[in-house]
RNA sequence: GCUGGUGUGGCUCAAAGGCAGAGCAGCGGUAUCGUAAACCGCAGGUUGCGAGUUCAAUUCUCGCCACCAGCUCCA
């Protein structure tokens, strides 16, 4: 008699062959109503699956991660399902659930246009109101492929194939559909409540751009349309927040037609930028950083030597210079390396942390370029760290802790990711050992959480990576820690150690912003474009009521300005309620309202840009105030 | 680069083979006003670029370019 244990401690026995729905049923309540699936001994189990002899169950809804994953697979089913039934000849490829949603990928002849997600949504409406049970069934991979390859589901049967020696091969029949799957699924149609097709796009079979292009529709599906409401709501909100809108509405940079991937800093848009290095040089100067700066073109030879002439050619531009070839650098490290070498280092010199500011050119694919965030043109705020073998972790650890203190400023959350060898790589598989285990130990040291991306690395070494997030949650690497063997090597880099003889350093690259430009994309979009004083182009507007009150208007910015403040006066012929709404909507942090009052007394009448009228002061008052928010660059 | 979509004044959007339009912004005026849009007027366009079909193309067809979403690739 299978005993099972819930997860409030309490124990109960079922007879053979009792289901785990049983439970639910039993239990009664919002579990029976709206559990999607449940965790049988830590594993995600269909409602239908058999209670073993001995279980702990805890019931999953749509409010659990795993829940919410079974609920959008099965909706994930049901698009194919309905694809099925409008278009005969699809072959399916993969439908998986993703972060708040699920995709399925077809192959058609014909190109499936946005009406046709309408037509489709109908048709699945229909499919959950006809609530049709999903049942699992197992088969061997013999019957497994033969049954799709009668079906003339070619992508199917290539899964069965590629499926490891041990799997199980299920499959879920729904009605007059069967799709191959590991599932877990809901245990009817019925259950999903909302279904919402979102856009169309192309997608290779499996990732790769050797096969051929699939059919991708996205869709989501939630347990009420309020829900689904709120979710397409968050979505409008985030657009707005897309730095590519805000970039041109607060006119901080432009990208044209003439330049795609080269983009146009305005002056708001530098006064960011300036900002941003400047705070970036003083925490490195405190870190122990000297900067340098490296030339943008170099020749042949020095891009043959990196490495990159073999590894790195296609996303590199290149000019002749008096019959030579050179390249526009994709990367600093070469520069830095050849700086190195100028002269004789000690091993008491080391670590070297040569940091610079390095404009970088890469030519990316058209498709890829995406505003700031994805560009053909750069800054990275690298640093090349020359140091000795038994440095490395120290160092490693020290650009850590320097980047969690960076992005902890402007309050960023952040992930990890460990980035291992790629296919494309220079160096020994025992090097890369080496280095990959190092990195390793001092995120697992710092008991750091991070993820491994396999083969993701550099071509000389692996990384650590910082991802942060856009406005619609997408994730974007900014900072990246790569230790490299290779380059020293390649250079032939010593030191003259303690012995007297010639060593060989060991050389970090790390970058923290990653580049200035994604940077201040990420930036941008993290505050919806209203920017912490300190590094808003505009800090204070200064808005006289009526003509009468320009003057002193002038005077107050002129004061202000003479205290490095970046105050603008609006001496526009328009009321002041207009001239509000425009510093608002420009996101200036402080406004001042000035009119009799405030002239005959010599102050300001405060509006804050979040919290609105603050009351009225002397403007050295104000002046004081503001130079705080600067200097301790307050949020 | 690939798949699909989009491209009309600085911005947001109308017009669907037959004279290219509105709001905002800009410019000129009037009102001199107290915390998110005063009023009147003026100007602004080879409809992304290039071919083709047609008596006539912003509209239909083809090619190119750019942008958007995704795939691939990456800071």
């Amino acid at each position: 008699m299978p005993k099972v244990t819930l997860t409030d401690g309490s124990v109960r026995e079922y007879p053979e062959g009792a289901r785990v729905a049983d439970i639910a049923y039993e239990l009664g309540g919002r579990l029976k109503k709206d559990a999607t699936a449940a965790k049988v001994n830590n594993v995600v189990r269909d409602l239908s699956a058999v209670l073993p002899g001995e279980a702990e169950v805890r019931f999953l809804l749509f409010d659990d991660d795993e829940g919410a994953e079974v609920y959008r697979h099965t909706s994930s089913h049901i698009l194919a399902q309905a694809v099925k039934r409008l278009f005969a000849d699809v072959k399916l490829g993969i439908g998986p659930a993703i972060k708040d949603g699920y995709y399925y990928d077809f192959d058609y002849s014909e190109s499936f246009v946005p009406s046709d997600l309408e037509k489709i949504e109908a048709e699945m409406a229909k499919i959950i109101k006809e609530d049709l049970p999903l049942e699992r069934f197992e088969l061997s991979r013999e019957e497994a492929a033969s049954y799709f390859e009668k079906l003339g589901e070619g992508y199917k049967v290539e899964l069965v194939r590629d499926l490891p020696a041990d799997a199980v091969i299920s499959c879920y029949r729904c009605g007059d559909f069967v799709d191959l799957c590991a599932g877990p699924h809901l245990p009817s149609t019925g259950k999903v409540k909302v279904v919402k097709l979102l856009n169309l796009a192309g997608a290779y079979w499996r990732g790769s751009e050797k096969n051929p292009m699939l059919q991708r529709i996205y869709g989501t599906s939630f347990p009420k349309r309020a829900l689904l409401d709120e979710y397409l709501h968050r979505l409008e909100e985030a657009k707005k927040r897309d730095h590519r809108k805000l970039g041109r509405e607060l006119d901080l940079f432009s990208i044209q037609e003439e330049g795609p991937g080269f983009p146009l800093l305005h002056p708001r848009g530098m006064v960011i930028r300036n900002g941003l290095e400047a705070y970036w040089r003083e925490e490195h100067r405190q870190a122990g950083y000297e900067e340098i700066k490296t030339p943008i073109i170099l020749n042949r030879v020095l891009w043959e030597r990196s490495g990159h002439w073999a590894h790195y050619k296609e996303n590199m531009y290149f000019t002749r210079i008096e019959e030579q070839d050179f390249a526009v650098k994709p990367m600093n490290c070469p520069g830095a390396m050849l700086l190195f070498k100028t002269k004789m280092h000690s091993y008491r010199d080391l670590p070297i942390r040569m940091a610079e500011l390095g404009l970088v050119h890469r030519h990316e694919l058209s498709g890829a370029l995406h505003g700031l965030m994805r560009v053909r043109a750069f800054t990275q705020d690298d640093a090349h760290i020359f140091m000795l073998p038994s440095q490395i972790k120290d160092e490693v650890a020290r650009v850590i802790e320097l980047t969690d203190r960076m992005y902890h400023l402007f309050g960023f959350e952040y992930h990890v990711e460990l980035s291992t060898k790629p296919e494309k790589a220079m160096g020994s598989a025992e090097m890369w050992e080496i280095a990959t285990a190092a990195l390793r130990d001092v995120l697992e040291e710092r008991k750091i959480t991070y993820l491994v991306n396999a083969g993701d690395g550099a071509f000389y070494g692996p990384k650590i990576d910082f991802h942060l997030k856009d406005s619609i949650g997408r994730t974007w690497q900014c900072g990246t820690i790569q230790l490299d063997f290779q380059m020293p090597e390649k250079f032939d880099l010593n030191y003259v150690g303690e012995d007297g003889q010639k060593h060989r350093p060991a050389v970090i690259h790390r970058v923290i912003y990653g580049s200035i430009e994604r940077f201040m994309a990420v930036l941008i979009e993290h505050f919806a474009g209203a920017f912490p004083v300190w590094l808003s182009p505009q800090q204070v507007a200064v808005l006289p009521i009526t003509e009468k009150f320009h003057q002193y208007a002038k005077d107050v910015a002129a004061r202000l300005w003479a205290a490095g403040v970046r105050v603008e006066a609006d001496l526009r012929n328009e009321k002041v309620g207009y001239k509000i709404r425009e510093a608002q909507l420009q996101k200036v942090p402080y406004m001042l309202v000035v009119g009799e009052k405030e002239e005959a007394a010599g102050t300001v009448a405060v509006r804050e840009r979040t919290s609105g009228e603050a009351g009225t002061m002397k403007i050295e008052e104000f002046i004081a105030k503001i130079k705080l928010d600067i200097q301790e660059k307050r949020r």
